[in-house]
DNA sequence: ATGGACCTTCCAGTGCGGGGGAAGGTCAAG
DNA sequence: CTTGACCTTCCCCCGCACTGGAAGGTCCAT
């Protein structure tokens, strides 16, 4: 199939799987006697993993390293576990300087939903940031 | 007092500060008959003025427009709420996207936490994600 | 044989907030 | 007078995951 169909099947554009390409993710493509990239159908099924790496918030730089055990013939698990627990983590991190941001940004908001512009001084141009 | 003497007053490098002049979030500053910038030390609240904007998760160009509002004369709180507001929907939104990815991951994780590899297909790369 | 949809490569740009480093000028201390 | 720290402008670079577009080749139906 062409490239344009396998996009279209994988729910992804052809420009990207070139990219992917580029970036490893893919293996170089099969090519037609007149230079199209020929895949088999099955390379959507590579494409659908990228997509749930992408989904867990993983990098293409970690998908990649999970395919490139998987193509030197390991078993990623134990690659994949690591990834995610590092993931998980930085996920929480997130969240709690997310909230703790909210909470900040609320009570600025707050602040600022009665104003006073006239105790603002010009110089520290908003008293309310 | 030199741009490098005002950056480390305002805890950044004077590559920021002349970003910051490039942007628009800072006036032109005077300069001395060789060509240095000279800042009054005034110049820091400014700064921390864009520090606390950044703290609150705003944007250079949002910082800038409420500067430009308080150098047009007028008084920025009225849009210093608005920009709250639309903040703190977006981080609220963020907050929730993140509870949700990371309820994801967690079960991901927790289910490749007992791997057991012999059932994974290499054709999907790995059954955990 | 012609038109349009598809494909190829290559180069450049997006947004964000700067950072790196070159080539040269200036200032104060020793 | 020299040295070293600082300053100037200039242009390019980073990550991230693409996206746009130009210039040209191919395939298929009409």
């Amino acid at each position: 199939m062409r490239i344009g169909e396998l996009a279209e099947a994988a729910g992804t554009t052809a420009k990207t799987l070139r990219f992917y390409e580029e970036q490893g993710l893919l293996p170089a493509a099969e090519r037609t006697a007149s230079g199209y990239r020929d895949y088999a159908p099955e390379a959507a099924t590579r494409i659908d993993f990228i997509h749930r790496g992408q989904a867990a918030g993983l990098t293409l730089a970690q998908i990649k390293q999970i395919l490139d055990i998987r193509d030197g013939g390991e078993i990623p698990c134990g690659h994949v576990r690591d990834l995610l627990d590092v993931r998980l983590k930085d996920i929480e991190r997130q969240i709690s300087d997310l909230v703790s941001l909210r909470d900040n940004v609320a009570a600025l908001r707050d602040a600022a939903a009665e104003p006073e512009p006239e105790t603002c001084n010009a110089d520290e141009v908003c008293r309310y940031l």
